[in-house]
DNA sequence: CAAAAAAACTTTAAGCTTAAAATATCACCG
DNA sequence: CGGTGATATTTTAAGCTTAAAGTTTTTTTG
């Protein structure tokens, strides 16, 4: 949630670009714009979902998605590996993994092989309750998104590949000024 | 951070939607894809904005984007309001305001009219560190989308916008199933 | 006006999240 | 084999975040 204006640099646009006499470095409204568009529609989303969750299924958003990293993965998989695919710390996944373990939704198991590592795994009743909230999860999705057309989410879909692509770029180049 | 597949059901795509011979609910596998590239630039950009404005200004996030809010309003505003634009929950903003007083970032002044509501405005102080801060982060946004085109750039805030639309539509009615 | 409802804010408890430091184990190299 | 560096994970401290309950003040309403 949040990150600067949101709803509001969003909704009005005060370009006073022109004010801006300073040297060098060009105006940039509108990335500046575009990411906070960016931010208000995923917070919208995320905020949406989070409530149903909660109320349907009374779990938390971070340990759904946890399970559902692990559903297609029955052998399981290590925390690390998890980490990465959450792009969360290492610290957070161990946490939320205590919580589902506790809560009889995951298992843990240490590898035969290398004995610093752990893997993880849905169990059978974890498998059972993804199942369900899965699929409800995927008809909020749906229906967050009904008013775009199919060609709307295609066109969506191809601009944020390029956002991401340029993201990456800008990550991965220039790690210091 | 996180929410569900993130990277990989954004990678990959496994349609295997013919294996879903279950009756009513249609296969909605493309805003399901759609929603987890939105979460997953989002994330990007904000892991990377948020790193570096610690770096280099060693302030977070939220922080940021609370002094963002009152920058062009040196009446200051109340923490409903505040609450509401950042669209986080009003206990959170108590606790940021909080901290930002004891910086000295920020000042809070209870109403004249109203003794349940208090103002907040930035300091002569946190006005300065806005501004500096300010300038380094549209570059940095700007760096971050610099590989899209004018056009796409555009095209990106006209579907986001549409996505918005459809998302407040779909939070607003059906309140319950 | 007095009671009831609403509004603005704070507090609390719980959980999420991170960065950084600490542990333990492994892999490699001489 | 012994040391060095890398890897996998946990721990810690701090801060963010929320929902729900609580406080104070204002507004509404009978």
């Amino acid at each position: 949630m949040s990150v600067e204006a949101a709803e509001t640099l969003d909704a009005e646009v005060h370009l006073d670009s022109e004010s801006r006499a300073h040297g060098d470095h060009a105006d940039h409204k509108a990335e500046l714009r575009l990411w906070l568009r960016l931010l208000t529609c995923t917070t919208m989303i995320e905020t949406e979902i989070r409530r149903r969750m909660r109320e349907r299924f009374d779990i938390t958003l971070p340990r759904f998605d946890l399970m559902a990293q692990l559903e297609r993965t029955p052998e399981g998989m290590t925390l690390g590996e998890l980490s990465k695919r959450m792009m969360v710390s290492n610290g957070n996944v161990t946490g939320l993994v205590d919580r589902l373990v506790t809560e009889g939704l995951l298992q843990r198991r240490q590898s035969d092989t290398d004995r610093r590592a752990h893997y993880v795994s849905l169990t059978a009743a974890g498998r059972r309750a993804f199942a369900a909230m899965a699929d409800e999860h995927e008809d909020w999705v749906a229906d967050l998104f009904a008013d775009l057309a199919p060609g709307e989410l295609e066109a969506l879909m191809t601009l944020l590949g390029k956002a991401k692509a340029s993201v990456r770029r800008s990550t991965q180049n220039a790690v210091e000024t």
